[in-house]
DNA sequence: ATAATACATATTGTATACAAAATCAATCTG
DNA sequence: CAGATTGATTTTGTATACAATATGTATTAT
C-alpha cells in the first residue's frame, strides 16, 4: 500500500468540500478501492468513518454517498451554525493558549492574503481552518463533531457562494474576515 | 445469525449505558463476534459505529475500549449539557408535533412512576427517553449527535449518582423530574 | 403497447485465511 | 538484581472468496 488510510480520508473529504464530488453522488466501494490501490475491507473502515463524521450516508445494501446538499440541510445550518460558533468561541477565549492564539492570528493573515488575491479556494480552506483551530482551542468532545459537520457544510456553501465577481459576495467575505479580527481582539 | 446488527449494537450500548461494561475496559474483537455468532467483520463495523457515537474509543492497532469516564469527561460534561440541552430544546420547542408532545407526556408520567418505584435503572432509562424525543422534536442533524453523546454520560452519571438511599439524591431526581414539567408545560 | 415477472448483472454484506503489529515472558547482559 | 533483547503468543489489519441483496433488462402475457 502506497498510501496511507488517514491521507485517503482526508483526501476524499478535501474533494467533497471542493465540490469535486458532488452532493448527493455514489461511492462506489469497488471504484474507490480499485482508485487508492487497496482492498474493499479498509475502503469500507473509511466510508462508515466519513459517514460518522457526517461527509457521507450510508443506506443499508445501497451504498454511500456524498452528504446531499437540499434545501433542509441549508435550512439547518443557518439556524444551528450561529449557535455553536457562539458556544464555541466562548470555550476557546476561556481556555486557549498563547501558542493556539499565535497560530490563529497567522491563519487570518493568510486568509486576508487570499481575500486580496481572490482565490475562493484558498479563502474556503483557510476559513475553514480558522474555525476548526477555534475548535481545537474549546477542546469539546461534545461540541467539536457539530463543529466539524458545520465546516463541512461551511466549505461547501462557500464554495458555491464566495465566487468573486458579484459585487454582494464582497461584503459577505468582509463580514467574515471581520469577525475572525473581532474573535482575535478578545485577547 | 440469529440476530441483527443493529440489535447488537442496541445491546452493547445498553450495557455501556448500564455501566456493565465499565468504562476503560478493552472491547476484543474475537470475542465479542463468538458472543454474538457473527464474523470478525461486521463486528468491526459495529464497533467503528459505536466509535462515531462516542461509545467506545478505537486506538490504532490497539483495540476499541469502552468510552472512559475521567474527571476531564465529566467536567466537559457539566460545561456543556446546558447548552446543548438548551439548544436542543429550544428547537423542540419551535417545530414539535402534537403526536411528540403527547409521547412526551407519556414518557415522563412513566418517568414520574419509576421516581415512586424509586427504580434507578428505569429512571435513567426514561430520563434518556425523555431527552431523546426532545431531540428527535429539534430534528437537527448538527446538534442531535451532540446530545446522544451527552445522553451516554448523563445516563452513565446516573447509574452512579442517583443510587437511592442518599438524602442528597431525592433532591436532584426532583429537579429533573421539574426541569421535564417545565418543558411539558411550555405547550 | 404496457405491465409484470423472471433472469442476468452488479454491488454490498459476510466469512475466513493470511500479514503485520503489539503484548508478554523468558533469557541474557551489565 | 535491574534492564534490555529476543522470541512466542495474542490481537488487530488486510486481502479475497463467497453469499445475499438490489438493479437493470428482456421476455411474455394481457
Amino acid at each position: 500500500m502506497a498510501i496511507s488510510k488517514d491521507e485517503i480520508i482526508d483526501q476524499i473529504k478535501q474533494q467533497i468540500l471542493m465540490l469535486e464530488l458532488a452532493p448527493g453522488s455514489p461511492l462506489d466501494e469497488v471504484s474507490l478501492s480499485r482508485q487508492f490501490e487497496i482492498s474493499r475491507t479498509p475502503m469500507r473502515d473509511i466510508l462508515r468513518q466519513l459517514a460518522g463524521e457526517g461527509y457521507v450516508q450510508l443506506r443499508e445494501n445501497k451504498g454511500a454517498i456524498v452528504a446531499p446538499m437540499d434545501a433542509k440541510s441549508m435550512r439547518n445550518f443557518f439556524l444551528t451554525a450561529p449557535m455553536i460558533y457562539a458556544a464555541i468561541s466562548r470555550l476557546a477565549a476561556q481556555q486557549a493558549t498563547t501558542a493556539q492564539i499565535d497560530k490563529l492570528r497567522e491563519t487570518q493573515a493568510q486568509f486576508k492574503q487570499a481575500v486580496t488575491a481572490q482565490s475562493v479556494e484558498q479563502m474556503v480552506f483557510l476559513n475553514d481552518a480558522f474555525h476548526f483551530q477555534i475548535g481545537e482551542m474549546a477542546d469539546n468532545p461534545y461540541l467539536t463533531p457539530s463543529l466539524q459537520r458545520l465546516l463541512m457544510e461551511h466549505a461547501r456553501i462557500g464554495q458555491t457562494f464566495w465566487q468573486t465577481g458579484r459585487q454582494e459576495n464582497q461584503s459577505v467575505i468582509q463580514e467574515a474576515c471581520d469577525h475572525h479580527d473581532q474573535f482575535i481582539h478578545i485577547f
